[in-house]
DNA sequence: GCGACAG
DNA sequence: ATCTTGTCGC
């Protein structure tokens, strides 16, 4: 099973289109943002609350917001966590296209990695090609690979990190940036991971991503976690 | 065999 | 991912 899903990873890999596709940093005309993520309950694996916001820059307000209850038919398997998260963020967004055109956001910041994957095609470039849209891959914890490490020397850059916008890149041992380590609030200590989902350079990735940063987490993934969890704790799915 | 392992 | 409250500090 895990055969055929490096190659449908690598079939869809090769769709991913990583350089700027519009010109929104050049022209500052980047207004709407969207995040997704998905929460899950303690002791049900059937089932996962997922959220997809969209966020009107220059504030980040909230204009759109779609909670959904979505059934899990897949476990967590390192390296494929597009096959677990995916299919529910690509119907969230097919609904917003169908019914909301005018609010579909420019670019998707997606909680997981891009293209800074084992592979090259992380949970951000999955939604990317699948819904033909641009995304940044955003990850709370550094998936280690090729070189890229969580080493005494990976510590040591991150503590020069300083001001919000701070950053170094992530380099596999044969040279290649696959992502960068960004300081996005001056009160964090850990960065976030940023890499290339579909359609958007690292650098427009990255300038897009402390854009949209009041805290750690950009607002529109951060917007998309607390809706889900409150979701799922209002409706007390959490007492099965 | 042992350790690693986004969410 | 989730289990979990308060608390120290800018």
């Amino acid at each position: 099973m895990d055969s055929n899903w490096i190659l449908e990873q690598e079939k869809l890999k090769s769709k991913v289109i990583c350089y700027d596709m519009y010109n929104w940093q050049h022209k500052r005309c980047i207004s709407r943002v969207g995040g997704m993520d998905l929460s899950f309950i303690k002791g049900d694996e059937s089932v996962a609350c997922a959220a997809l916001v969209v966020c009107e820059l220059p504030d980040c307000e909230v204009v759109y917001e779609d909670i959904t209850m979505v059934p899990l038919t897949i476990s967590y398997v390192p390296g494929f966590l597009g096959f677990r998260e995916a299919p529910a963020i690509v119907e969230a967004f097919s609904r917003l296209r169908d019914t909301n055109i005018n609010l579909v956001p420019e670019c998707i910041l997606v909680d997981g990695n891009g293209i800074l994957h084992p592979r090259g095609f992380g949970l951000a470039s999955h939604v990317g090609v699948l819904c033909d849209v641009p995304t940044v891959g955003v990850a709370k914890n550094l998936y280690q690979m090729d070189g890229i490490l969580r080493d005494d020397d990976q510590k040591h850059r991150i503590s020069l990190l300083h001001e919000p916008g701070d950053h170094f890149a992530l380099k596999t041992n044969s040279g290649n940036t696959l992502g960068l380590a960004v300081k996005t609030s001056a009160a964090s200590t850990k960065p976030v991971y940023v890499s290339v989902g579909h359609k958007i350079s690292l650098h427009t990735a990255a300038w897009l991503v402390c854009l949209c940063s009041k805290y750690r987490i950009p607002e529109p993934v951060r917007q998309a976690d607390i809706r889900s969890r409150e979701f799922i704790r209002k409706n007390s799915f959490s007492q099965k």
